[in-house]
RNA sequence: GGGCGCAUAGCUCAGCUGGUUCAGAGCACCUGCCUUACAAGCAGGGGGUCGGCGGUUCGAAUCCGUCUGCGCCCACCA
């Protein structure tokens, strides 16, 4: 078949994903094949494809495809995630533009909306990730909202409940006032924020609720909260407060009594050493209060402004109020000074709004348990962290998790399978029917009227976590005893996990959990951790910088194979990836090569007649034990998920070996035709390495295997088999490099003495040690040989231990020559010095391994060898 | 503040159990070539005190200590 001399990507890939697409190629079932199995992170439904995901699905991709090629039964499960906050906020602002605000809807129409906005925007990236290349099993695309996949959400927050693991309670969360709900702990960045603190006099009271002349001094960055404070505290060992013990003083501006209480929590040296406590707006403060009873004020509304309980600013938002206030302060005296200052502020890690500390009733699971046997399951090594320094992050995390807040005061998510009861009693159920029977065990006379199911619905993560189970089998989570099903029991645990750090615990430790909880088994073997996509300065890849290129944009300009490449090129596991296009510029390149190397091959005629020239012979036998060498190597690097290095090495046996000198070798004089048996040689090389190429580059490798001959329906490279490696000759494979290096001593010598390539050379070979690739050495470097020493004016070179020369009768400068030898001589001398020096230690010989000596000693002797050659080819110079 | 990790060529990184001629690769750079697969290419070439200091060892890029400079995770001294 004829091949444009140009490749084009874009053709070729939509025509061969679609081809993939239309034969299933793709679709897994449980067969009796090993399993090989890997779930996608699901991408949030809104999202679009990012860099991130490029790396990301790369990797997968790459490993899917490997495993597919080894014979497994490989199951890429994809999908998306329903991303609770995210989506809900997409959707209130499109009601917005259409003029609906979210108050003004009931929780069903909302859904309506949402689902709608689901149908018609979600799972773009899905799409996007087909240009890419990935091999999912599109037939089992799962979304976390799914019918079945809710009821398995809502089965496992009955079971947890059940089992006591999950309750109720009061507590302080982390409240987002842009996205109107608590959010977990693991939620919240901490970002060093530059602000002011605030230095405050509070007079104390005379008793009726005057101020005296007395006062103290507080430091807070929050200003703006003064009138929800309780107390002032200090600490009982402080003796510049002791004159205030049992005092009262005045909030500012409000006049408010408040008492002066004793605590250790107080440091004394840090501020002033006194502490308003605000139990309602900070985690700390609410402790204290616990402690001394105060009252708990909140003056913050949902939206973080501020209330009718604050009597001033009312309305305002708390930063706005906050300006204020110090105005306010200033003008009634009470503001002593303000100070430059550096704290951690919480952020939200979906909306980035500043957390506001918040007293709430959430739901939230027990953590320990779980945590310590997920903890177990890394540490026993039965899931293994690549790179394995995430071992020590992920135990100090395991030791030190709080509960889990699990509700979320949204629409968008499964509703919490909780209905209280007139009396206030709970009810946790998986549908209202079952909650009124149970309701009815308490009282006969109980209807559905009476049961009011809680409004929140449940974090995303905790459908998430049981991703691994519930795209197989979505009955399990919830229900231990039930049997698994068929693809449960084939497919489980799955094999790799490739994702970002970022998630490790959101993401990976429950998954761990769960499949510890529901399976009794960990949910994968391996987690393949990617580092974070950066530019080129370093910078995080990020929509708001607009320093990331759309993919998409990358793909059709490049295709996708080089984008690939491109990624994976710099992507040592866990280090962070500084992406520059020019790698995928290499990539595209890459591309190039192998499409011009199959239209040299293709293009050639055959003798099927000819007989095989010495040189072919020589080249076929290197490049067969080549390639098995470098298959085992190829296959140590995967198995250590190793990928660029893999890719790394196909690389340079494509280019290097396999174009630069392989083909270079056989290739036929212009006009004359290849025998028979060298192109036959050639094309099962061919075929061998466009199929290791194939798990990173699968577009170009299906176009090409596609071409070299006529395929069956459905057919496609991915279905055959990982070229295997047989045993390789080492030595021979050793004398072949030097004869190289010989090649590239003669180039040298042209390229600096100006000879051209078509002139040929005489080369002199002090010995037989090459015979059998002399025909090599001829053809590449273009020389006659003779055997022996050359007498007159020449350049020459040490291969290993054997001199060659090059007859240069015409070109050499004979002073020129015999410096070159006399540095080589010298260098060789301080060599065998220090070689000498090494085996004079009676330390260095008694006590290293006899094979390091050996090795020492073999070193001497080819250093005398090579003296020797060099005084003689000098004393051929007449020196 | 606590913990973890990193530092090797201009850039990005390998270097695994301390020992092959170990100081490497890719890219970038320099020189010469439009040689009949490929200029998105071919051939040749330069470039590093392995962050500093100290130690262990017959032997250190590799192990230990320390300093410096980065990065990450955890942690609300208000």
């Amino acid at each position: 078949m004829e091949l444009n001399s140009k490749y084009n990507p874009s053709e070729v890939e939509d025509k061969w994903y679609a081809y993939w697409e239309k034969n299933r190629c793709f679709h897994s079932e449980p067969d009796s094949r090993e399993p090989y199995t890997v779930v996608i992170p699901p991408p949030n439904v809104t999202g679009i494809l990012h860099m991130g995901h490029v790396l990301n699905n790369t990797l997968n991709d790459v490993l899917v495809r490997k495993a597919r090629m080894d014979g497994k039964n490989a199951c890429w499960v994809p999908g998306t995630d329903h991303a609770s906050i995210a989506t809900e906020s997409k959707v209130v602002a499109k009601l917005k533009g259409m003029g609906i605000s979210k108050e003004d809807i009931t929780r069903e129409e909302f859904l309506k909306y949402a689902w709608e906005w689901k149908e018609e925007h979600g799972g773009i990236i899905l799409q996007q990730l087909r240009k890419l290349g990935a091999s999912c099993d599109w037939d089992r695309t799962k979304f976390t909202m799914d019918p079945e996949l809710s009821k398995a959400v809502i089965a496992t927050f009955v079971h947890f409940y059940k089992k006591g693991l999950i309750y109720r309670g009061v507590r302080m969360v982390n409240w987002d006032p842009e996205g109107l709900t608590a959010v977990s702990d693991e939620e919240v960045i901490h970002r060093d924020t530059k602000s002011h603190f605030y230095h405050l006099k509070y007079y104390i009271s005379d008793g009726k609720g005057n101020p005296t002349d007395d006062y103290l001094v507080i430091a807070t960055t929050r200003p703006e909260t003064i009138m929800a404070d309780a107390a002032i505290c200090v600490n009982p060992k402080d003796e510049r407060h002791f004159r205030l013990h049992g005092k009262k003083v005045l909030i500012p501006l409000i006049n408010r009594e408040i008492p002066v209480i004793e605590d250790d929590y107080v440091e004394m040296d840090f501020g002033t050493g006194c502490l308003k406590v605000t139990p309602a707006h900070d985690a700390h403060d609410y402790e204290i209060g616990l402690r001394h009873n105060l009252p708990v004020m909140d003056i913050i509304d949902d939206h973080g402004r501020l209330n009718e309980q604050a009597q001033i600013l009312v309305g305002q938002d708390r930063f706005e109020a906050r300006k204020n206030i110090v105005k306010m302060l200033e003008e009634a005296g009470n503001l002593v000074k303000v100070e430059e200052y550096t704290s951690p502020v919480g952020y939200s890690e979906r909306t980035n709004a500043v957390i506001e500390p918040k007293l709430s009733a959430q739901w939230f699971l027990k953590m320990d348990e779980l945590a310590s046997k997920a903890l177990e399951s890394v540490e026993s090594g039965k899931v293994k962290l690549i790179p394995d320094k995430y071992r020590n992050t992920y135990r100090h995390w395991m030791e030190n998790v709080h509960d889990w807040c699990i509700s979320r005061q949204l629409w968008w998510g499964q509703q919490i399978p909780a209905y209280y009861l007139p009396d206030g009693k709970i009810i946790v159920e998986a549908t209202p029917e079952e909650a009124l029977k149970a309701a009815q065990t308490l009282n006969p006379a109980y209807t559905a009227a009476d049961l009011r199911q809680d409004e929140d619905v449940l974090d995303t993560w905790f459908s998430s976590w049981l991703w691994p189970i519930s795209v197989f089998d979505a009955e399990r989570p919830g229900h231990p005893e039930h049997k698994p099903n068929r693809d449960l029991s084939y497919y489980y645990p799955t094999n790799d996990l490739v994702t970002g750090p970022d998630i490790l615990f959101f993401w990976v430790a429950r998954m761990i959990m769960a499949g510890g909880e529901f399976m009794g088994d960990v949910p994968f073997r391996n987690v393949y951790l990617t580092g974070i996509v950066r530019d080129k300065q370093g910078r995080k890849m990020s929509k708001t910088l607009g320093n990331s290129p759309d993919p998409l944009d990358l793909i059709a300009k490049y295709g996708a194979d080089s984008v690939r490449i491109g990624m994976l090129l710099c992507s040592s596991a866990g280090n962070d990836i500084f992406y520059d296009e020019s790698q995928v510029e290499q990539g595209r390149n890459f591309c190039g090569k192998i499409w011009n190397a199959w239209r040299l091959i293709n293009g050639w005629n055959v003798d099927t007649k000819g007989e095989q020239p010495d040189y072919a012979l020589a080249a076929v036998k290197w490049f067969d034990n080549l390639l098995s060498r470098t298959i085992t190597e190829i296959e140590d690097h995967y198995s250590k998920f190793r990928i660029s290095d893999a890719l790394m090495a196909i690389y340079k046996l494509f280019w290097d070996d396999f174009c630069s000198w392989y083909l270079e070798l056989v290739k036929p004089a212009y006009g004359c035709a290849v025998d028979g048996i060298t192109y036959e040689a050639t094309v099962t090389f061919f075929d061998k390495l466009i199929k290791l190429i194939h798990p990173v580059m699968p577009f170009i490798t299906e176009e090409l295997w596609q071409a070299m001959e006529k395929r069956g329906e459905g057919e496609s490279i991915m279905f055959q088999r990982t070229p295997v490696a047989g045993p390789f000759d080492q030595d021979f494979l050793g004398k072949f490099a030097l004869l190289q290096e010989a090649i590239v001593n003669i180039r040298a010598v042209r390229s600096q003495k100006g000879i051209a390539p078509k002139q040929e050379l005489d080369l002199y070979i002090a010995d037989g040690t090459f015979d059998e690739l002399v025909p090599v050495l001829s053809k590449l470097g273009n020389v006659k040989v003779f055997k022996g020493k050359f007498e007159g004016a020449a350049t020459s070179f040490i291969v290993g231990t054997v001199s060659m020369s090059v007859a240069l009768d015409k070109f050499v400068n004979v002073d020129e020559e015999r410096a070159k030898l006399a540095a080589d001589l010298d260098r060789q001398r301080a060599f065998l010095d220090g070689v000498r020096r090494k085996l004079a230690n009676k330390g260095f010989v008694d006590h290293a391994p006899e094979a390091v000596v050996a090795i020492e000693r073999k070193k001497e002797a080819d250093a005398l060898q090579r003296i020797d050659a060099l005084e003689n080819a000098l004393k051929s110079l007449g020196a």
